[in-house]
Order: C-alpha cells, then structure tokens, then sequence
RNA sequence: UGGGCCGUCGCCAAGCGGUAAGGCACCUGGUUUUGAUCCAGACAUGCGCAGGUUCGAAUCCUGCCGGCCCAGCCA
C-alpha cells in the first residue's frame, strides 16, 4: 500500500491516529466532521480544514460528516449554508449521511443543561453583561464568585426553565457552568453556556429563545455524532479544558478527542471571514465570490481547479506553527494543474493589426493546431490565416530593448502554428501612433525552419477576418501589503486595497474557436497565462473571460523597465 | 507580570539520540514554433540563543530570547 521511496512524511494528527488504531482505541473506528458556522462563504483556509477532515476519513476508510454550527441565528443563513454545502462538493468530497446541525440536537443539549443544573455544576446568573465582565477578573487577577453562584438546585432549575419559556428579557439572564473562578485559564472561570436570543432561527424558527453557546455545543455534538478526533484550529486550544470537562461531567457516552492545527494564512490576503464580509458589504469586491476573493467561491470563478487547491492544501502540510504560506504556491499549484489540463489557445489582448502583403485579398488559409503541445489525445483545431491578421502592441518595438526576441522594423518573427513573417514597414497616424504594420510572410516555413537563419521569436496572433471579439478581466492580487491584516501606523484593510486589482481589456481579439467555451472549462492563451470564461458572461454579447494566471514569466524580469 | 502554544534555508515543511528529506521561490546550464512546459545542476558545516547530559544532540535537561492565542451573553 505505500510507497517506501517517496512516502509523504506524515504529519502529526496522521501519527496522532495511526497511533490510535494501533492501540485499537475508538474500535478502530475514525470518524471526524467539517463544522462551518453558516456566517459567510468558505475561504481558502476552510479548503485546508476540509481537505484535512475529508481527507483523514477517506485514509482510514472513516466518515467525515459535514455539520453546521449554528448556535447564532442572528448571523446565520440559508444562502450562507447553500454556498457552504456546494464548495464542499466543488472541492470533490462527500460527507456522511445527511447534513447535520448543532441545532438538530438542541433539546438534547438542553437536557444536558439541566443534567448540569441537577449536578450542581451549572448555575443561573443574574449580573449584568458588565458585571460578568468585571467578575472575570483579568489575565493576571484572579476572578471572583458571583453572588448567584450559590443558588439552589431547585431555583436555577426554576429559573433556567422560565428562560426557555421566554419569560425574561435577552441579556437579563445567563446559564453558567460552575467550574474555577481563579483558573489561569479564562475560559474556565464559569464560563456562559446559554443565553437568551429572542430571534428566529434559520433552521428551528421560534422553538427556541435560549441558545446554547459554542462551547457547550461544539464538544456535545461531537459527542452525540460520534467523532473520534475533533480536529479544530489553534485558537481553540485554551478551549479544550473546557470541551473536555463539559463531556466528563456529563459522562456522555462517547469523549472525542480534539486536535488543534495552525490555520492557514496566505500572504497577500486575509482569510478572516468577518472581514471578507466586510469588503463584500462596503462595496470593496462585486460579491462574495468575486474573482479577487480568497473564499472558494471566488477562486472557482477565477478559473483554480478543485484539484490544485486539493493539491495546495497537501502541500503546504499540517503544522501547530503559526505561519504565512506564500500566494506564489497558491500560483503554483494551478499552473501545474492547468499546463496539463488547459487545451492551448490565441488570443490578442491588445490588439494591432498586421498585413501580409504578399498575400492576396480575400485569401484564407485552414490550419491545424494542436491542442496542447505534449498531449495528443487533447486533439487539435483549426484557425484561420488571412492578410489582415492581430498581433499584441507588445510584440513590436519600435526600438528594441537589449534581449527582445520578437519583431521589429526589418525583423523576422514566427507566427505560432503558422508562418515566419517579416516586418517591411510602419503606418503610424498623424499623431505619431503606431496603427499598422505591413509585414511579408516567407511561404517556405509553414511548419519548418526558415533556411539558413535562425528566427528566435514566436507570437500568439489572429485573423482579422474570422476572429471574435472579448472582454478579458485581468485579475491582480486584491492587496498591496503583504499582510494586510496587521494595522500598524493606523493602516486599515481599506489602505491597501490593490486599485489595479481588476483591469479589464475590453477590445480583445481572440481565435474563433473561442466562441465555444463554456463556463468553468480552463484554456490557456498562449504566452499570456490560463483564462477562464467567466460565469456571469451571458450577460454580455461578446466572450468574457477571467485571467486566471499568468504564465510563468522570465521575461519580464530580465527587461528594461 | 496569569494560562496555553510555537520557533529547522527567503516561504512551507520532514526529522522522534547516530551526524540536516522534499516542495515553492531564487540562480546556472540544456531542449523547445509558448521568454511556458520539460530536463540537469546549484541552493542550511547548520536547526531562536546560551549552558549542560552523552562516544554522539535539531532531537534529552536547564535558563534565557522572540512570536501567536485567551479577559464575547461570537465561533
């Protein structure tokens, strides 16, 4: 089953099982679960624990269960949990049985208040939110006991249940767990386990005015479902006293145990749910998955293959060491993918136009192209030669910078998949402009070498007569600052914001066969980068399409500026 | 200054007491009708620092230094 030579080193949460199964704990069974809260749309960082999740049940043959931890209505909703549910299987994975919600189990969890209240290890609080606060104490002082710590079993029963009935106004009353008041760790100075939300839920409705809080919930419903590693993100580390002691008092029949990995962040971007709602809501990006978006959603318009971000994700490993993965291994990944999976193809994005004088009015050439250069079995297609064809601004110069390998007055070029021409002549208007080239083709290099000279350049090109027009949105990183997050000199997200991060080109000429792309269906313009058609393109009478990527590019770091 | 966690190449990351994998980036060559891809090579006498244990330490011990998380009726 493995492979001794090139084994991927395991990381430690595949040791921390293996380990398990060895000692034959959870009956051999592993049984994890991916459990978004429906707040906004998945990012790249939640593609990390996906794939950890998903990926750790489908190696040791377990489950992997996809639950929604809804426990605040007021910040949740459907179209959130739509969106949830088709990135995860965009992504490629399939979760067990049905889809569960914390809040299929909120009578189960409010019966285990109750068990709590019953043990005396649970108790109604009546101090106000700013009281509580004061009560906590700080990270050096100890807390102190609220006066209400002590009531009796009988009234905190009384109360917790006139809570549920809704007697009491939202922030009046709060059910604590009664743990240690002067634990070093916060989280164990009694901390709140439900509190009174008067607010539909999106999946109970009005059945409920009391909610139960992360902690209390997260640990249970593991519990219920039967996960066997609760596989989480740094942050809650300092929770896991809690998870744990919630779980022994209540003696439930199962104890997962849970895991904390280092979240992913990406250089160049934020990965902070809160606020890619926030560029979302102050107008910052068209939407949730705008291509400059790091949310799935985003990516998947961009053109990223589920593959290559399955393959970044393995990439960049499973760690407890906080650290910021650089966006070019983002890049990488769907270079790699899409140089082998993107059928070639042409496309001017700013477009000149050149005539073959030695060609005749009206003539038409049929070639055929391969689809991709290695990949036979990708086909081929045809496009078009003719006089009048496009070339891009950028592949002639005027005045050459040292090392420039395609045309200039004088000079040969190859037309990719076509003819070596050269350029005779310059037509510039009254301004000074350059508006047309008259180039010669050598009719003697159609796939082979010109004789007795060595041509270096190739360019992409298209026919004038039979090309079609398109909109390409070339996307930039949607950030200047490396870590746009950090808000040092007052520096807010809205500072560096990247104003070129979409430029569009509106009058570009792109090969006809071009009209039969379809959404999602990757091409790579060749020596421009991998584009894909954008989703939302039938909105528009010509082809739009998204930059992808660019090609890796040598060029332009060895150019004069 | 309380509690928890983390420091191995520019970035990610193996390593689990026997003498520093791999990937990304960068650099050098070669192939090439994409300045792409591909191929070959180069890239940490060193593992935050300082001591100690040991025949032997990135791995064990001690002490420092640096970074991250926790004081929501958010998750």
């Amino acid at each position: 089953m493995s492979t001794p030579e090139k084994a991927t080193p395991s990381h430690f949460i595949r040791q921390i099982i293996q380990k398990d199964l060895s000692e034959g704990k959870n009956s051999g069974q592993v049984a994890t679960r991916f459990p978004p809260e429906p707040n906004g749309y998945l990012h790249i960082g939640h593609a990390k624990s996906i794939c950890l999740n998903f990926g750790l049940a489908t190696e040791f043959d377990g489950t992997c269960n996809l639950r929604f931890d809804d426990t605040n209505p007021e910040k949740e909703s459907e179209e959130y949990i739509n969106a949830i549910k088709a990135d995860v299987e965009w992504l490629g994975f399939e979760w067990n049985d049905d889809i569960r919600y914390a809040s299929n189990y909120f009578s189960k969890i409010h019966e285990y208040a109750v068990q709590l209240i019953e043990q005396g290890q649970a108790y109604v609080e009546s101090l106000s939110v700013d009281e509580i606060r004061e009560y906590r104490g700080t990270l050096t002082e100890p807390g102190k006991d609220s006066p209400y710590r002590n009531r009796s079993v009988e009234e905190n029963i009384d109360l917790f249940q006139r809570m549920k009935a809704g007697e009491f106004d939202e922030g009046t009353l709060v059910l604590r767990a009664k743990i240690d008041m002067s634990s070093g760790n916060i989280n164990m100075r009694d901390p709140v386990i439900y509190r009174i939300r008067k607010v539909e839920h999106h999946q109970t409705g009005n059945e409920w005015c009391i909610y139960p809080m992360y902690d209390f919930t997260h640990c249970i419903s593991d519990a219920i479902e039967g996960i066997t590693h609760s596989v989480c993100t740094l942050e809650f580390e300092a929770h896991r006293p809690l998870y744990d002691w919630v779980l022994d008092s209540l003696g439930t029949p199962s104890h997962p145990q849970q895991i904390e990995f280092a979240r992913l962040n990406l250089n160049y971007t934020i990965t902070s749910k809160r606020k890619l709602k926030q560029l979302v809501d102050e107008g910052v990006v068209s939407g949730w998955d705008d291509p400059r978006m790091p949310t799935v959603a985003g990516l998947r318009r961009r053109g990223y293959s589920p593959g290559s971000i399955r393959n970044f994700c393995e990439m960049i490993g499973v760690t407890k060491s906080d650290g910021v993965v650089d966006m070019g291994m983002l890049e990488f990944s769907i270079r790699d993918d899409l140089d082998k999976s993107a059928p070639r193809a042409m496309c001017v994005l700013r477009p000149l136009k050149v005539v073959i004088e030695n060609m005749e009015e009206g003539a038409k050439e049929t070639l055929s192209m391969s689809a991709h250069p290695k990949d036979e079995s990708m086909g081929s297609r045809e496009i078009h030669f003719t006089r009048e064809i496009y070339i891009d601004r950028d592949d002639f110069a005027e005045v050459p910078p040292p090392k420039y390998k395609r045309l200039i007055e004088g000079g040969e070029v190859r037309l990719r998949g076509c003819y070596v021409i050269k350029c005779q002549e310059i037509i510039k208007d009254a301004d000074g402009n350059i508006i047309e080239l008259r180039c010669t083709r050598d009719i003697d290099t159609l796939g082979k070498k010109p004789e007795g000279r060595k041509v270096k350049g190739v360019v992409h090109w298209v026919s004038a007569e039979t090309c079609v027009d398109a909109e390409i949105r070339m996307y930039d990183r949607l950030f200047t600052a490396e870590n746009p997050d950090s808000n040092k000199d007052g520096r807010t997200l809205l500072d560096v914001i990247n104003p070129e991060s979409l430029t569009v080109f509106h009058n570009c000429k792109a090969e006809s066969g071009l009209v039969g792309a379809v959404v999602g269906k990757p091409y790579q313009f060749e020596r421009e980068g991998y584009f894909v058609l954008d989703s939302d393109a039938h909105k528009s009478k010509n082809l739009v399409f998204n930059r992808t990527v660019t090609l890796r590019d040598s060029w332009t770091k060895i150019a004069p500026k």
